[in-house]
DNA sequence: CGCATTTGACCTCC
DNA sequence: GGAGGTCAAATGCG
C-alpha cells in the first residue's frame, strides 16, 4: 500500500488504523519467517502512514489556517483579531509578562500533557474567537521552576474530517524548566543532611512529583532526555521515535497484549523500560500529572522502550484497576477521548 | 486534612 | 475598554 501524496489526513490516518488492526490480527498468532516478513511490510506501511500524517500536520501548522487557527479560517485579521490569534498564528503579541519571560516553543500535539513534566493548572480563560478555553499550567516539579505552558485546543470541527480524529492542541511553552537544577540542589542538600535515604530524598522532592510511583521519576530515569522544556526539535524527535518504535516492535515480532476492551477509555497498554515501573500520576480526565512512557518525549531510537515491551508490559495500577498502554495506543482514539480538556468537561 | 482544581476577580497591556 | 494572563479563595476529592 502506497500513500497518495494528495491524500487527506483523515484518509491516511484511517489507512494507518486499518493497517494496525491487520497487524494486530497477524501478531495474535506465532509468526513463522513468512509471517514476520508480512508483519514487517505492514509495519513499514504503518510507519509511512504516521510519517505522512505528521508531515501533513506539520505543514498545516506552518501554513494552513485550518489546523492552526481554530475556528477562524481565512478571514482578514485586523489588529484586534491578530491578538486573538496570537497563540495559533504567526503574529504574536504577548503580554508584558510573557514578553519578559519569553515563549520557549510551541507545538501542535494531540497529547498536550505528554511532555514528561508535571503541570499544575492555575488558570483557565475563555479566549475570544476560540471555541475552546485556554488552560494555563505551571511546572509542578518544583515550586520555583518558572516553566509554564498554555494549552489551547484547536477547533477540529473545521477540519472536515470524515473519521474521528483526536483533538489537536496547541501548546505554548514559556520559560525553560529550572526544576532539574532545583531538584538536583534539593537532592544534594538532602544528601548533606542524611545521605542515601530514599525517604529523605522523597521528602525533599516536590510533594506531588515524588509521591507517586516509588523512587524513580522521568528525570531520574531519563535525565538526558527530559532536559530543557519545549525543545525546538521535539516534533522531529517524536516522528523519529514513532517510526523507530514501530519498526522495532514489529521487527522483534513482539505480540501485543490483547486489545483493550471496547468502550473502556481507561484501558490502554504501554510498553516500558524493563525494571522501571511506569507511573500514572493521574489518569483522570485532565491527565494533569503525566507522564508515562509516551512517545512524545522519546527523542531517539536508542531509547525506544518498545524494545523491551515483550517482557515489560506495563501495568499502571490506580484505583484498584490496571491501566495499560500500548504502542498502538497513541493512535487509539480511546486515549484522547479521555482528556479533551474543557471541551467535554464543561459541555 | 492536604492537595489539586475551579473560577471569579484583578492586573497589565494594547 | 477589551482581551489575555495571573491570583487566590472556594470547592471537591482521595
Amino acid at each position: 500500500m502506497a500513500f497518495d501524496p494528495d491524500a487527506k489526513l483523515p484518509d491516511v490516518l484511517a489507512g494507518g488504523y486499518h493497517l494496525s488492526t491487520q497487524l494486530q490480527a497477524l501478531l495474535s498468532h506465532p509468526l513463522d519467517r513468512n509471517g514476520q516478513e508480512v508483519a514487517m511490510a505492514f509495519s513499514q506501511e504503518l510507519s509511512r502512514a504516521f510519517v505522512a500524517s505528521m508531515s501533513m500536520l506539520n505543514s498545516n501548522n506552518a501554513a494552513a489556517p485550518e489546523v492552526n487557527t481554530g475556528n477562524s479560517t481565512g478571514v482578514s485579521t485586523p489588529a484586534k483579531d491578530q491578538r486573538a490569534r496570537s497563540d495559533s498564528g504567526e503574529v504574536v503579541t504577548p503580554s508584558k509578562k510573557i514578553r519578559e519571560e519569553g515563549v520557549t516553543s510551541k507545538e501542535i500535539t494531540p497529547s498536550p500533557h505528554k511532555d514528561g513534566y508535571q503541570w499544575r493548572k492555575y488558570g483557565q480563560k475563555k479566549i475570544q474567537n476560540c471555541k475552546f478555553s485556554r488552560y494555563y499550567y505551571k511546572c509542578n516539579r518544583h515550586r520555583r521552576c518558572l516553566a509554564k505552558k498554555k494549552v489551547q485546543q484547536q477547533d477540529g470541527s473545521s477540519r472536515g474530517q470524515q473519521v474521528m480524529l483526536p483533538p489537536v492542541f496547541e501548546v505554548t511553552y514559556v520559560n525553560e524548566h529550572t526544576c532539574h537544577v532545583l531538584r538536583a540542589n534539593d537532592h544534594d542538600a538532602a544528601r548533606m543532611v542524611s545521605p542515601g535515604t530514599t525517604n529523605n530524598r522523597r521528602h525533599h522532592a516536590l510533594a506531588g512529583a515524588a509521591r507517586v510511583g516509588g523512587d524513580g521519576d522521568l528525570f531520574d530515569l531519563f535525565p538526558h532526555i527530559i532536559g530543557g522544556g519545549g525543545g525546538g526539535g521535539r516534533a522531529e524527535e517524536e516522528k523519529d521515535a514513532i517510526v523507530s518504535c514501530l519498526a522495532t516492535v514489529i521487527s522483534g515480532a513482539v505480540p501485543p497484549p490483547p486489545p483493550a476492551a471496547a468502550g473502556d477509555p481507561a484501558a490502554f497498554v504501554t510498553p516500558a523500560p524493563a525494571g522501571h515501573p511506569a507511573r500514572v500520576v493521574d489518569d483522570g480526565p485532565m491527565m494533569m500529572m503525566v507522564e508515562d512512557t509516551g512517545f512524545s518525549w522519546v527523542p531517539s531510537s536508542s531509547f525506544c522502550p518498545v524494545e523491551e515491551a515483550g517482557h515489560a508490559e506495563l501495568a499502571m495500577n490506580r484505583h484498584g484497576g490496571d491501566v495499560h498502554k500500548d504502542v498502538a495506543g497513541f493512535a487509539d482514539t480511546t486515549v484522547w477521548a479521555q482528556h479533551t480538556c474543557g471541551a467535554w468537561r464543561r459541555a
